[in-house]
DNA sequence: GTTTAATTTAAACAAATGTTTAATTTGTTT
DNA sequence: AAACAAATTAAACATTTGTTTAAATTAAAC
């Protein structure tokens, strides 16, 4: 992938983060990577082509690093811990991407490359089971808590972040996007740490 | 607002879920609610005042009815208990148009009727505010939750059903809409209950 | 240095887009 | 019944759309 395909690939993202991917032309993103129309036919295809291969390219990014979790010396709060803030993170570092999947992903027509994106999504769904299993098992969790409504509301909190962005940063009158960022990184991801933490050792 | 204007309107509120409104032309509107295309420049002006009346003719209903929460009976608990199931029943009724907001009032181009809409979701903002105050003034809530994380992780984590539906669907094995929306208003609006009153009572 | 392949370009293509027009039908008022 | 307004239609409109073409330029191989 040379230096062009990933200019191409990289207006491509921020173009279809603002506009949507109907509501970009292959014009917009010819303009944005400033190289000329027929240059994204000749490499990608096409522009749905274009698409899924955005999707490729950074489909590992959403790999949820393992290790950072499962450390051997983690008791199962720490790893509790681990999970939420890496998750945020990862996800936060790659936001564009994840905002364009969620939304395109939510369109019938497009028959994104949900195989690859549903094997991911599953593989860190599991890794929130295992560290539920790793409390229960060491009996500081409590049992019916569902991985799947967790893992909705960690992603979810999350994503709500994203959706809502320009109502937020009024809301909590944060006035740029660096310390937009800071704040999900910091005070959103402790939040969800706390707010699941609570759930899990919460017996009514 | 005659029969005709409103067969428009249901039509474009599904067409622009499905598709997105910039994935939807003005000619699948009207074949979808068997009207002749010109009818819709004659009753709305264009497709951008069709999304903008759309929008107009659906804002009440996201007004959170104050009273089902407020009832003077009601514990802190209680209203918190309503509060919860009360947002996501109202929301999930009105699903659809919710998600056009969410995914469209993303896109900066578009110049959604904000003001009216970043009205209500202050007015419904400051019900959860509202709750959170009746509870810490009883002496029942943990006094450092921030109410827009609160409704950050409300709300998130049921748009996070609405943006995933198809890959939920898989994982929890519900194969019918309807029980997909069963399952919304009940199992789910009990976690997020359970979820947020975990928060409120825990101390770490 | 010549030949071959890869890249880049401006132009053209047909199809789809949102919107308007001008004519016709339908409904209402007098 | 006549006159008027409202509703409905098919056709046309100018743009924009994604994609292709064929020629020109650059790079690589021999």
């Amino acid at each position: 992938m040379n230096e062009k395909q990933q200019e191409i690939l990289n207006a491509a993202e921020k173009l279809f983060e603002e506009k949507g991917f109907d509501g970009t032309s292959v014009r917009d993103i010819a303009k944005e990577a400033n190289v000329n129309l027929a240059m994204i036919s000749y490499y990608f295809g096409s522009k749905d082509k274009l698409l899924e291969t955005l999707f490729e390219t950074r489909l590992d990014n959403f790999r949820i690093n393992y290790e950072l979790i499962f450390d051997k010396d983690f008791t199962a709060f720490e790893s509790l811990e681990k999970l939420v803030h890496v998750y945020v993170k990862t996800m936060n570092q790659n936001a564009g991407v994840y905002k364009i999947l969620s939304v395109e992903g939510g369109i019938k027509k497009r028959l994104i490359n949900s195989d690859s994106f549903t094997k991911i999504k599953k593989f860190n769904l599991e890794l929130v089971s295992k560290v539920l299993q790793k409390g229960i098992n060491a009996g500081v969790f409590n049992k019916t808590v569902s991985p799947v409504l967790l893992h909705s509301t960690m992603m979810g909190t999350f994503m709500n972040f994203q959706m809502n962005r320009s109502f937020l940063q009024n809301v909590l009158a944060i006035t740029s996007d660096e310390a937009y960022n800071q704040y999900i990184e910091n005070q959103l991801a402790n939040h969800i740490h706390r707010t699941i933490k609570a759930l899990l050792i919460y017996e009514d």
